[in-house]
DNA sequence: AATAAAATTTAGACATATCTAAATTTGTTA
DNA sequence: TAACAAATTTAGATATGTCTAAATTTTATT
C-alpha cells in the first residue's frame, strides 16, 4: 500500500514520461511536485526499494510494470472523479483538478468500480483524457493539435494540452469545449494568428492557444 | 486547516463527549482513535494550542466552539457521503463507515454543498444518524432504545447504537432496517429476550440487540 | 489518612517527508 | 581535453505524529 506522497510522485513520473523519451530527470520531477530535487533523489531510492521504479544514481528513474500500474490506478481515480463532479456535482471543468487531487487517493476498489458504473463506463474525463478500464487500459484516438490541421479541414475539439484554470476559463469565454467543430479558415503568416470556426462563430486565436487544443479531423 | 490526525481527534472528542457527560478523558480518546494514551496527551496539547478544545493538565478536554463546528463540519461530511454510498453506488450500510473514513477529510466546500444538493438535503445517514445542514444544524427526534418500548406499542426502527458491521449484518439477516414497524410482543423475564414482530415476521431477540436498535414510538 | 491502583504526562526515540548547504557527478563549451 | 555549469546526491536539520518506559498525579481502597 502507498502512502499519499509515493503515489504522487508516481504519477508525476508517469505524466513526465509519457510527454518525454527514456529516463525520468529528478529535476523534471522536483518541478512538477513542487519540491526541492534532493526530496525526490529521497523519494526515487523508496520508489526503487519497493520496486516501482528503476533507478540508477544520476541517471534517472523509469517506472516498473508494478509502478505503471499503481500510476494508472491513480490516473483511473482521478479522472472518474473530475467526470463525476462536472456530470453530476455541477463544476466546470476548470474547478475539478484540485479536489480530484485529493479524492485520487481514496482507497476502495468497490467505490471506484461503482463510480465508473455509476457514470455508464465514460472513457474520457472532462479535458478529453482517456480514463483507463478496470483493466487499466485506455482507448486512445489519434488527436491532432490545432496547429497541425490542414487550412479548411473540419475538425471537432477532443481535448487539450495545458489544463490550467486560466486556459480553460478563456476556451469557455470562447466556447469552445469538448466536441466543439473546429476549422481552421485562414492563417496569418506574419504573426502565426489562425482564424477559426468554432461552431457557429468564426473567431481569431492565436499561435499559443492553437497549441494546447487537440482536434479530431 | 486541520491535518487529518486533528480531524480525527476532533471527531473521536465530539462523539465521546456526546455519550458522557463532563470533560473528555484521554484514555477513551485513545482507546476510540487506537493510540497510546500519550501520543493523545501531545495531540490534547496541539489542539489547546489553537483552540480547538479546552484543556487542563490530567483533567481532560472540552470541545470550544470552533472545535464544534470543525467537529460538525467532518461529521456532516461523513455521512453525507455514506448517504451517496448507500443510495447511488450500491454500498451496504454495513460496508460504508471505512471509505467514509477517508472521504470526510476531503476539503471542498462546494464539493459538500453539491453534494448535498444532490442528494436531495437528507436528513439522516443510512444508520439513522442526523446529518448537520449547511448551517451545522441537525434534527434530533426523540428516539428510544427498543428495551424501553413498552410492550405491544407500536414503534418504528430509526437508527442503531453499535454501527458495528457484524451487528448490522446481523440485523439485515433478521430483516431489520431503518424504518422497519417493531413492536414488542413479550419480554420474558427469565433470560430478558424479547419477542417482537418486525415487520411482518415475529422474532426473538436477546437484550443486547434491542438495546443496541432505536425506535421512534 | 496512607497506600495501592489507575490514569496521565514527560522524556527520549523512531519513521516519514521535507528542507538547506555542501559535495559529487555529468554535460557542455571554449 | 580542461574547466565550468548544471544536475544530482549526500549529510545533517526540522516538523509531525507516533511509540516505549519512566515519572507524576489523581482516584480508589483499606
Amino acid at each position: 500500500m502507498q502512502t499519499l506522497s509515493t503515489e504522487d510522485y508516481l504519477k508525476a513520473i508517469y505524466h513526465v514520461s509519457q510527454s518525454s523519451s527514456g529516463a525520468v530527470a529528478t529535476t523534471s520531477i522536483a518541478k512538477q511536485i513542487g519540491a526541492k530535487p534532493s526530496s525526490v533523489t529521497d523519494m526515487f531510492k523508496k520508489l526503487s526499494d519497493q520496486n516501482l521504479v528503476k533507478y540508477q544514481k544520476y541517471q534517472g528513474v523509469s517506472l516498473t510494470n508494478e509502478g505503471v500500474k499503481t500510476a494508472l490506478r491513480i490516473i483511473r481515480k482521478h479522472r472518474l472523479w473530475e467526470s463525476f463532479l462536472v456530470s453530476h456535482l455541477n463544476f466546470n471543468w476548470d474547478e475539478v483538478h484540485q479536489v480530484a487531487e485529493q479524492l485520487e487517493h481514496i482507497q476502495s476498489e468497490k467505490l471506484t468500480n461503482e463510480l465508473e458504473r455509476f457514470l455508464d463506463y465514460p472513457t474520457h474525463d472532462p479535458h478529453g483524457d482517456p480514463i483507463p478500464n478496470r483493466a487499466l487500459f485506455m482507448k486512445t484516438y489519434n488527436k491532432i493539435l490545432l496547429t497541425e490541421l490542414p487550412v479548411n479541414k473540419e475538425g471537432v475539439c477532443v481535448g487539450v494540452k495545458d489544463n490550467s484554470s486560466n486556459f480553460l476559463r478563456y476556451l469557455d469565454r470562447r466556447q469552445i469545449g469538448i466536441g466543439t467543430p473546429l476549422q481552421v479558415l485562414h492563417r496569418e503568416d506574419f504573426d502565426d494568428s489562425l482564424h477559426i470556426q468554432a461552431g457557429k462563430s468564426t473567431l481569431m486565436i492565436t499561435i499559443k492557444t492553437a497549441e494546447n487544443i487537440y482536434v479530431k479531423p
